[in-house]
DNA sequence: CCGTAATGTTGATGGCGTAAACATAGAGGC
DNA sequence: GCCTCTATGTTTACGCCATCAACATTACGG
């Protein structure tokens, strides 16, 4: 009998099997109930199974652990967003359908999400797909603004941003009408100075 | 020779003088130069000259420390928020301004601003003169905008907010022509349905 | 002038991140 | 088939932290 590596089943054919997504998926589990500062190597290592130092095989220090953490953050919102995205249709509904679904992230994982932009990769630091969510906004901002591609999609992603840190913090209510009313295409994403070239709808 | 509360020199007649005030300044200190979780009571306690359990006899525990802390800065965004739009005389101008000012506020006193919203204050908790921003964005947004006031003050504050984030998280330059062109009044605060009720200049 | 409450200190407990030394087990060469 | 080498995991220990309990002192009100 051959041991097989890419089997099913969580085998301990080796000392642990593998402890890197072991421990990664146990400090997701962490983040889905409870602050950032509630993941503790030492918490990690218990509900795994393994002395608190056995982490130091796979992470140098604890930040390279929430910095994994965050890499997977990223690449989860990313994923939300184009879904939703597709959703919508593209166009100006699915830009602002898009927003919606940041926000929305952010209120579903606030830990995650905090986490995420905390450790934030200021592009660059590979694990490809992981900017999608980035690249997602810059396309479709693009896609309908022209030359005031940059400056609609920086505003954009800062209105989405600032609502969602704003609810997490317990300072707006973190009402799916208010998302709506605030992430709205009719006020937010129209502009009147001069070369408007309009999207399609 | 009676003994004088208000005096200017450091007196230390009582115990300390005011162990707690000297907590809250070197906590300020420490924010000023390093992240929030720099800060500790021990530490504080050190820089102050006093036992590290001395704390306890004025803060329940850290939380209610770093709570005053984010109140003293709730406090001081919004002084930097209302001289800010005095210089601009208010209006338009003035409400830009102090988007501006919330903005370099955040990347001026970056441990200080991420403490103060971590930690903010559901309306409500005292200490008159706290929520100063709050009411200085409402009161601004009213003015100009009529029945959108709502909306348009928490596009707004959103924008803010979340550029100060982005940028305090290192996904965007802490670039000041970039702030001028995200908070800004002919893109930003000008939108187009209907019921448009112009703003004093 | 004295007692009492406010303030500060000492000492201990349990948790944390992390370094050093040691143990084991799977893999690859012989 | 054995043996070594390296990846992986464990034990122990250090210093820092927040916090509690018990004790000491000092200012102030009666």
């Amino acid at each position: 009998m051959i041991t097989v590596s890419t089997s099913i089943l969580p085998e301990r054919n080796y000392h642990h099997g593998d402890l890197r997504k072991a421990l990664v998926e146990a400090g997701m589990a962490v983040l889905e109930q409870g602050d950032a500062d509630a993941v503790s190597l030492r918490e990690l290592a218990r509900k795994v199974g393994v002395s608190a130092t056995a982490v130091y095989r796979h992470f140098p220090d604890k930040k390279a652990l929430m910095a994994a953490l965050a890499s997977e953050g990223i690449v989860r919102l990313g994923t939300t967003q184009r879904l939703a995205s597709e959703q919508a249709g593209g166009g100006v509904a699915g830009f602002s359908a898009t927003g919606r679904a940041y926000v929305r992230f952010a209120l579903n994982h606030p830990a995650l999400f905090r986490l995420t932009f905390t450790h934030g990769n200021p592009s660059g630091n590979g694990a490809a797909g992981e900017d999608e969510a980035w690249k997602l906004l810059s396309s479709y901002a693009e896609s309908f603004a022209g030359a005031d591609a940059q400056r609609l999609q920086l505003q954009a992603w800062a209105v989405a941003h600032g609502l969602a840190m704003l609810m997490l913090d317990g300072l707006l209510p973190a009402d799916d009408a208010l998302i709506d009313s605030v992430i709205d295409q009719q006020t937010l994403f129209a502009y009147p100075p001069g070369k408007s070239k309009d999207a399609s709808p």
